[in-house]
This record gives C-alpha cells, sequence and structure tokens, in this order.
DNA sequence: ATAAATTTTTAGACTAATCTAAATTTTATT
DNA sequence: AATAAAATTTAGATTAGTCTAAAAATTTAT
C-alpha cells in the first residue's frame, strides 16, 4: 500500500501537528526524520499526490482525513505492540521503541485484531499514551505537567512527555510507576524543583525538568 | 544489517539448495523471486561481495557458511512467527505465510529469546516445518512422501510439502491432521491413487498427486 | 566439432529515496 | 520599502533494486 518511508514521514507529519499548530515546516519534519530538508520537499509532493497530506510550496503541511486515518492506525499498531511486548515478552517499558517501530509496519487487520483481543482491548500503552481503536478514534488525555500543579496537590501519575530510555530508566531507578499517586511536598522557587511523595511512602526531590515529563491528573 | 530483499534472496537460495544439488541457476532463482535473471545477476555479485555466496560467473550459486547462518536465522524467526499466529492468534495454518513472510525481518534477538520460551520451544511449526535452533542447528526430517509407501503400512503424518492454501485447506476439508495415524488400504496401480484410513476411522481416496504431498514417517 | 539453443551476463535506463549546492521565496530587520 | 537572513524548493547526482535488449558463455544437438 504505503512504502515504510511514507508511513514513518505521515507518523512524523501527525506527532508534529499534535503539538498544537495549524501547519508545520519543511525544516521540522526533517529534523524529525533526521534527514534532509531537500528529501522532505520531495517526499511532500509524493504525498501531495497521493492526497495524504495538504500541501502548497512554502506553505506548510497538514494531514487530510486520508493521511490522519493512515497515521492513527501506525500509532494504533505501535502502542498495541509496546503493550504487548511489555505485557507478554518481558520488555521494560524503555525497551519497547525500536522494536514496535519495525512492528508498526506489519500489514495484516487480521493479525492486529487479534493482537488487540489478546491483550484484552488495552485503552493506553506501557507510557500511558492512549491507543485509538480499529476506527481511528483516539481518547484524548487531559493529563497535564507535574510542574504545573502546587504544594499540597495529590496526583495520579497518568504518562510521560519524554519517552527516551535515560527517562525512563531515571523513573524505574526512583521507583515511578504509572498510577502512582504523587502528593507535592514543596516546591523551591528559585529553580521550580519539587519534593514530592509518592505513594504516600517515599519522599523524593525532583528537578523542574524532571517534574515537567510527568504527566498527571489530580486526585 | 541486510536488506529485506537481501534476506529474501538468501532465504531464496538456501529453499533451492535445500533440493539436492551442489549449485543452484541464476534462472531458478529468479523463478523463485518472480524477478527476471537480470536482477539475479545484479544480486548476485553484491551477495558475492558480501560473502554471503559462493558465486563465478556462468558457474551457479551456493551459500557460504556466513549465508546458511543467515538463512537458517530467518527461517528461524519465519517458523517460530508461524507457529505464534497459530497457537496464540487463532491464524489457520492456511493463513501464516504472508504475515510471517513479513515478521520473520524483524530484527531483535530479546524479540526471538522471548517468542521462543513463550511457544515452549517447539521443535516444529504448523506444516511440521523443524525450526532452526537459536545456534543455527536443524533437526533433518526422516520423513518420506507418502506415495512411497505400499499397502498394508501404517504412518503418522509429519508434514507436508506444498505449503499452497489450496493444498492445506484441503486437508482440512477432509479432516487431515499432523500426527494423524495413515494406514494404506489399497493402491491403484493405473493412477498411483490411494485407499487410505486415517485414524483408524476414515477412509478416504486420495490422488498420487496428494499422497505425494504428504510426508509421513513407518509407525 | 561445429552450429543451434539456452543460459547468463552486461549495458543502459527507470523508480524511490536520499544528498549537496544553487536558486527562489518568505520572513525579519533596519 | 529595501535589504538581509532564513526557509524552502529545484537541479543534478547517488544508491538499491529492478527492467529490457543485446552480447557473451555454456550446453545441447546434429
Amino acid at each position: 500500500m504505503h512504502s515504510f518511508t511514507e508511513e514513518n514521514y505521515i507518523k512524523a507529519i501527525y506527532k508534529l501537528l499534535e503539538s498544537g499548530d495549524e501547519t508545520i515546516s519543511t525544516n521540522a519534519i526533517a529534523e524529525k526524520m533526521r534527514t534532509k530538508a531537500a528529501s522532505v520537499t520531495d517526499m511532500l509532493k509524493k504525498l501531495a499526490a497521493k492526497k495524504l497530506i495538504n500541501y502548497q510550496k512554502y506553505q506548510g503541511v497538514s494531514l487530510t482525513g486520508k493521511g490522519e486515518k493512515i497515521a492513527l492506525n501506525i500509532i494504533r499498531k505501535h502502542r498495541l505492540w509496546e503493550m504487548f511486548l511489555v505485557e507478554k515478552f518481558n520488555f521494560k517499558w524503555d525497551e519497547v521503541h525500536d522494536v514496535a517501530e519495525q512492528l508498526e509496519h506489519i500489514q495484516s487487520d487480521k493479525l492486529i485484531e487479534e493482537l488487540d483481543k489478546f491483550l484484552n482491548y488495552p485503552k493506553t500503552d506501557p507510557h500511558g499514551d492512549p491507543i485509538p481503536d480499529a476506527k481511528g478514534k483516539l481518547l484524548v488525555r487531559k493529563s497535564k505537567s507535574l510542574s504545573q500543579f502546587r504544594v499540597n496537590d495529590v496526583c495520579i501519575m497518568t504518562g510521560v512527555v519524554d519517552h527516551s530510555p535515560a527517562f525512563l530508566q531515571y523513573l524505574d531507578k526512583t521507583g515511578f510507576q504509572l498510577g502512582n499517586e504523587i502528593k507535592i511536598k514543596d516546591s523551591v522557587e528559585f529553580d521550580k524543583s519539587l519534593q514530592i511523595i509518592v505513594s504516600k511512602k517515599n519522599t523524593f526531590f525532583i528537578s523542574y525538568d524532571v517534574a515537567k515529563n510527568i504527566l498527571v491528573i489530580l486526585k
């Protein structure tokens, strides 16, 4: 249907659009795809010809309905496979990305249906990211960054912003898990670092940088 | 490491060599790969440069040790995935091939280790084909074609030669399964067709063509 | 053993995806 | 509003894999 490369561009465009803007730039895509702007322009022409993106020279890029549907399907597959690897194959949440990146391109509707069923229709992946359903419907999370809360707020950890192994391993080491209760004990005005109590037991100091990358909802 | 295309050539060469000959021809590979001889020649040069095949112009092709190891690893992955699809995802044995053909190229040692463990280290795939172990060791089957046996021989079905959905569905419909006992009741000299009793219950007439494609061992 | 047939390889071209360098357009700055 | 800076696109090359048509080597047949 579409090449791996096309799928990867579509996914990159989707993810860039997710962060708010109406359209995104050639350079932004080039950076995300770790390629050069000239290569991106070529691909944009191709995707526009296939009606997967809205694209006019120099005017930025957005996805068509068709393109968005493809993006959501790839993300669905990626997140289901991540869940599978963690739940069934003893992968850690910091180990799944590269393999899921490959598995997300496997073409088989039956495979994905069975995968979803096998996992008992999970709503989120191991990082707390929502899994689009078979129709491409995606639950919007109401989570906010822990850094936006104040002293004495009690929250539940629901996800992460940064998905890098380094950050995920840091969370593992300090014992953070999705679903944990986090109470903000104190806040340092100078560097916005926080003192928090996790699961009513463990007290930690975390930097503003860490707090920004932890997603929570108010309890 | 190696491209999907390279892996597919290596696998095709391995399978052609399996059927006996010391070396195989450019045309044979072209037919198997559904491509043209000229394309094959180009790829042979590339694989020879990577020392995966032994190749001298006009002199046929064989695999080097390195090439054979790669082939066995791809076959290992293919067969483990087939087993997984049938055992865990409700695929029929005639439905697995295309998906396994994609999954066999996924690169992750941990994934394959866990897959093998998850399936409890199976020795054969859903078609009875042996699964190479992690070191590339492959059990050689002593099975022979049912067509080589005589009246009153009692055999156990261990595999199939033809893997086409049409043939596998025919076997399903008539109720053949791996492990079934097959007793040869009668043989028609004219067309070499057989009358057989499966599992001491069901009597069938099968053509020579079908008999040739059923692998068995003497009970 | 020579000619004919077949197989295989080479030559040259094509597509997809990429790149560098140059040209063009847009945006920002004075 | 003119110009400088930045972003984007075009032009032309490159690599992997494929193709057709022609050339070369091998095999088969007389």
